[in-house]
DNA sequence: TGTACATCAGTGAACGCGCGTTCACTGATGTAC
DNA sequence: TGTACATCAGTGAACGCGCGTTCACTGATGTAC
């Protein structure tokens, strides 16, 4: 968080009211995606909504982008965290069908919590200025993944695995965005054919 | 076409001046976002570089957002296009794994032929005006294919082969996505890889 | 086959407004002695 | 422990410009007799 917020924004918080204020307008902007989606965000609806005046926001952030990457880099964050917790988990030997089903139910439960999760994540794909968030998120989940296998297979083909790996976390992702985007659809069944799915190429 | 014309057009072109114009709008609007990306589409822009002005276009399109409808739509006629084509010609008994990473790669010439077509899959992905243009697509795909394993086996699980099929068709174009914007990868082994994931699920 | 009229296709010019962004300033917080 | 000063945090108000869109008009095409 703290390297992010250096990255993405003109002015780090030093005291607590500043850190607050950063906090409230990631929080104001992500209910307003919620809420309305991402063609209604601007940055005066956010500095409204949130009580503040414009200088306020860009004290933090750069421009509008700003914002929406460090939301990007916080929900890449928690869905990381999830996978690390998976990682340590359940499976040190061979990975289950059951156990892959589980580590999508928390990527999509992650997803779910952020407050606009479906829209951050649909900017993380179109937006060119956020792509690479989502692509050094996806890239390290990646290494992370065939790191693990190596350690259990060291003879193994490091340079299909990672392509599979690939293929897989982009499959994964595609198929949470699609049950975020349809409620209606049967979630259990379509993780544990998902798993299933994923779990050929392992 | 004329379908799609008649409800996402102001005025259908009668004579062949205006079909042209029309056309010409769509062509120059694909090579816009070719060049510079769909941040920097507007429809003064298109008209600047097509030689007309604004009042032409809102002539044929009521709104820019039809403009990119209309390219979605053509997109999405010629990937169906290909995939009867393919339904049509390889696969009257098992589907192998060859066949179906030949359906794929036949899935990105038609993305990589049609001029913008990596940003109007974005678009297709990103933009609620657009989705359901991508949604009628890909649900008319699942429905063909269906049928045909039905056709081959007609007492297999109905509700399972649709979800199923939406998984793959939904992945298919994930990994689709990915290879666009990733013109590094090794293509024919991701689409193998790819179609031996689906497969899986055949 | 030519002329008169209706409709279609496109122009020139500008409007207006949303929205990102900034200027000049005031109030709040921390710190040195 | 209080005061003086520096820095940090936020305000009020507006600017300016990109861009979607429209108004009033002219030129081109088709059609009836």
């Amino acid at each position: 968080m703290t390297d992010a917020m250096r990255l993405n924004t003109r002015n780090r918080p030093t005291q607590k009211r500043s850190a607050q204020t950063f906090d409230l307008i990631l929080e104001t902007a992500a209910e307003i995606l919620e809420e309305v989606g991402f063609d209604k965000l601007n940055t005066n609806l956010i500095c409204e909504r949130a009580g503040l005046t414009p200088p306020a926001l860009y004290r933090y952030f750069p421009n509008k982008y700003a914002v929406l990457e460090e939301l990007g880099e916080q929900l890449m964050s928690h869905q990381n965290q999830a996978l690390l917790t998976w990682l340590d988990n359940a499976n040190r030997g061979a990975v289950s069908i059951a156990d892959i089903a589980q580590l999508l139910r928390g990527q999509l439960d992650v997803t779910r919590a952020q407050k606009g999760g479906k829209w951050i994540m649909r900017s993380l794909h179109s937006m060119p200025q956020l792509a690479d968030v989502r692509l050094n998120s996806h890239k390290m989940m990646v290494r992370k993944i065939t790191d693990r296998q190596l350690e259990q297979n060291p003879q193994a083909d490091r340079a299909q695995l990672l392509r599979r790996n690939r293929i897989t976390i982009e499959s994964g992702y595609a198929i949470l965005e699609m049950l975020i985007d349809n409620p209606d659809m049967d979630v259990d069944a379509t993780l544990s054919d998902t798993a299933l799915m994923i779990s050929s190429l392992g």
